[in-house]
DNA sequence: TAATCGTCGATTGTCGACAGTTTAGTCTTG
DNA sequence: CAAGACTAAACTGTCGACAATCGACGATTA
């Protein structure tokens, strides 16, 4: 017998999912700040400005709501979350929390594989600094921590870590640009790896604890910066979404 | 397994809220073995039986996929979650993670009133152990580790042990019995509060992994036993469950 | 004979509508 | 002039309907 089925692996068309992609119009909209903290998610609004009806746009809110971007309050509809301070500093105290677990973990189940694939990831990070491109930057880093989770291998934990991941990803695109210096963000990662490699638990801890540690002084600096003046006043109205800037295909 | 309506019937219902209370009749139809492990939720169906719509069905599912009681498969529906043995090791693995810190958390934060509370808590544990209810006393089990988590004073670590102990108490509650012994178990709440008390990490970390680590093996060996690999048609190799004995989650 | 294709019933995704509740705004009333 | 009662508009929760899609099974082809 032969096999038959097409080996290679193709773009998974998924995207007439509508769901998702009023998912990803409405986040676009509450980090370009088109959908300010606080203010009220009106479904019919939204499907209307959409030109769909209102049951995919509820279960987009509630997607939405399980990532942490939205509040339902039942009875009354969906409110952008308000992000405080205390906020924050939960989110980092729990990924730190996560981190140095999973990093331990890592280290114990480390291949040579694994390791070569954060070396690469720590190269990405090394060109992407020179891109000039925050966005990017913040991603390619992601993905290098994401990959301690891969190789920690607890889906769970990696769950965790995605969620806690999208609602940082907010915050730090509504706060823009995290790092002055991409290049020493990419080099603080080489320590990290060092640990790893070692195995070391202690050090292993220290390093994520002053790593993840940065982090989270810095965007808790920028975001109290920022000074959340969180105004409950009305949205402004008209159109606050834009369907060409999210839509693909 | 053959995709059929639910056959067994369920008890009408009028009241609001039919988000809760229809999530609340699907736990229960999984707890007691009438939707059985990998078995398909057929909105249609249940919203027949219990004489509603499928929105709030649908609405309902989500909320217990959310709860990890379900999977959602994007355009072929909901199914009961397997159990596997991983998923139960992946829980105790983060669930000891989250432990350890917001342990060590509670002691840098204790104040007279709660460390009362926790004292307070072990006495009912005692009590209850007196009273050959396994399931109060697993409930009161939660009660006190969930103290923990409230004196540690992050919503977020809150919310994450809410969920994993929703889980578990699940898998508890379907292998019926879990300790030989409750004094036993009451009692070795004891020296972990001690620990808190004294406030020294390593302390605390190590009465932790002692008291959530009995637990671990201790459901693991049950789950163990009482799920033989079963090969049925459909379901994937690697999968241990027995859905005649129901165990699910 | 085995793999693939076509067909058909079952089921989800989506829609528009309606009723009850919440909210905003207006009108009393002390 | 403030506090409360009332009213109307807006919105969510729920419903029933319809088309697109999935899975099963039998037909077809090599």
């Amino acid at each position: 017998m032969r096999p038959m089925s097409l080996p290679v692996g193709l773009p998974a068309l998924a995207d007439s999912d509508l769901v998702g992609q009023v998912a990803r119009i409405l986040t676009q909209a509450v980090v370009q700040g088109r959908l300010p903290p606080g203010s009220k998610v009106v479904e019919a609004g939204i499907a209307r400005e959409l030109g769909i009806s209102r049951a995919p746009v509820r279960e987009a809110a509630r997607l939405l709501e399980k990532q942490g971007l939205l509040v339902a309050r039942p009875r009354r509809g969906f409110f952008v979350r308000k992000l405080e301070i205390k906020n924050i500093d939960e989110i980092y105290d729990l990924r730190l929390c996560i981190e140095r677990h999973a990093s331990v973990l890592a280290a114990r189940k480390l291949t040579t594989e694994s390791r070569d694939a954060l070396r690469r990831q720590i190269d990405v990070l090394h060109r992407t600094a020179d891109l000039d491109d925050p966005a990017r930057q913040v991603e390619e880093d992601y993905r290098f921590h994401r990959l301690i989770f891969e190789i920690a291998d607890n889906r769970r934990l990696l769950r965790l870590f995605d969620d806690l991941a999208a609602e940082l990803r907010m915050v730090i695109g509504l706060i823009g640009r995290l790092y002055d210096d991409p290049h020493e963000i990419a080099r603080t990662h080489e320590p990290l790896l060092a640990a790893i490699e070692a195995g070391h638990p202690e050090r292993i801890t220290a390093h994520v604890d002053y790593h993840i540690g940065h982090a989270w002084r810095e965007v808790g600096k920028l975001v109290r910066e920022l000074a959340p003046p969180v105004s409950d006043a009305g949205v402004p109205p008209g159109l606050i979404l834009d369907p060409a800037n999210g839509v693909t295909v």
